[in-house]
DNA sequence: CATGAATGAGAATTCATTCAT
DNA sequence: TATGAATGAATTCTCATTCAT
């Protein structure tokens, strides 16, 4: 699977032969079949594999601190993630538009929201933010995520911008 | 270039063959060779198309009114034009990423923003907007954008949310 | 015709489409089309015509010389005639070989031929000329220029060989 | 190749689809592409299979007899081994004078004329063959040869000439 | 269980020829 | 009579998948 990203990303899913991925994998080309049913499969798995760890990151945001902090908290984890994978990245952003993906998998690629709705409401709750559709909120963070890490890998290193600021306008927009 | 559009969208750059284009369209497949020298030429065309007339639709915007009301009046133009044409949205979104746009083109396309920046430099001159790099802020805008198509276009439709909220969270990510 | 000599000769048959030769000829290709009713046949004059010229070459030689000067003279002709228009050469090397040209032509093609065996005949019966089958002789003869010929055209211009020497070489092949 | 070989003899390189070179060798086309890269390169490998077969032959030939004897040989065993594999010298016919041989396989194809060279300049120095530049006496002998077999090849039968006097002509252009 | 050669459906592209203007 | 845009059959080549070893 890490062949299989790795290459999916650098030369595109339609430019990415299976005996290429088995080459780089490794291995023989019938050996991916004895664990992945068709080239399909193995991408949604990718996928699937990316969002979890994607979830499990939020485990390590201290769900003690203040709203705000863990806001701030969980952005950051999630966008150094990211930096940190940059392949992961660009594998969503090539994937999730794409017909390939199941809508089973997609659904559960956005089970880590769950936990941002849950502080969004408690944030609510105590008037610290704004009082809207939690999915409007949401909708709201995700391309502030998107928007930075998209700029952040296509920029020369220069020209990148400060999480820190990028955290700061998001919350400024979603805040009571 | 229409027909050439609608399929790619709905079915995928890779899944379209020429083939099929040609048939949607009416003509031979020859006569598309007569117009774009091959696949990739028509994509890009079309991008750049579309890019295009994203760029002119600034024009439409009344440049005598407060930044506020100027900014709030660019992003709504800009996202009712996407909406009123979701393939163009879903076009951009499936090939912003892609190698098969030329930089060349890549870099046409960004033209747009030069405006939008304008705006933003004479509203920090003013103290309404974050004293912050430019390209970070643009960033984060265009995040905002994404993520209010994006939402607008998965969801069912009483779960979508509303264009004004959205913007006011854009506005308030940035102003002073 | 000129015009698809050079590019058929230059780029080779299948590799010359019929719009760029109507593109060098300074014509529509339908106007090619009002005068030969398809390629096969545009080449097939082409090929007609220098066998046609290549026949009135021998009106030039002075039959009232020995039979060895005229011998002589006919190859420096044809020889000299070849070497003047090289794609002339070129152009037969490539069809002659080929199911294009229809046997009916290549048949006139030949007529050319008639005029040197006469010659050989005479040459025979004064016995300065082997007593062989003259076909045999003529296929020894028409070798003999086509080496030449492609020996010339292919070796850089230093390495050429003198047309005197080879024209002894094979007056001294077919001498009694 | 042998399929290959066949078929691109009796129908001309252009009118050769693979897929009918596969149905010929009786494999998928995907096959072939296993093999050679393109049909370039396995014309190329044709090519330069059938060169070095020629080359082999001059092993045959009895190097302790005297020079002249030595030159019918190696005319002889070369003729006829075009003369029982007559695609092979169609195959050399049709495309010595293409594109599609690269210079490099052209050059190896060279390769066994060196043989009859270093034969004729010994022949050179014991006074039995003319004085002349190696590259001239050799472009005439290739003519004899080329001239022979394509007589042999296009005649119907009966008119077929005698090889033996065939090389006596040859023989008699480059004694002394 | 691993392998990788064989396969052929499917895709992009070319170009001889037609025919309305 | 000249034109050249339109056409689609035909060609080369790719690659996901199978299956005998």
């Amino acid at each position: 699977m890490n062949a299989a990203l790795d290459l999916l990303v650098k030369k595109g899913i339609h430019n990415t032969p299976m005996s290429e991925i088995a080459r780089a994998a490794g291995t023989g080309m019938g050996t991916i079949y004895n664990y992945f049913p068709n080239k399909e499969e193995l991408i949604n798995e990718i996928y699937v594999n990316i969002r979890m760890q994607e979830k499990d990151l939020f485990l390590e945001v201290d769900t003690t601190h203040p709203i705000k902090t863990r806001f701030e908290d969980y952005l950051t984890v999630l966008i150094e993630f990211f930096l940190q994978q940059p392949s992961y990245f660009n594998f969503l952003l090539q994937l999730e538009a794409s017909p390939i993906i199941t809508d089973e998998n997609r659904k559960k690629g956005r089970e880590s929201v769950e936990i941002v709705a849950d502080l969004l409401k408690s944030g609510q709750e105590s008037r610290v933010v704004k009082n809207m559709e939690i999915g409007e909120i949401l909708t709201f963070i995700g391309g502030g995520i998107y928007s930075y890490l998209r700029q952040h890998m296509d920029a020369p290193e220069k020209e990148r911008t400060s999480l820190s600021n990028h955290i700061q306008m998001v919350w400024d927009g979603i805040k009571e």
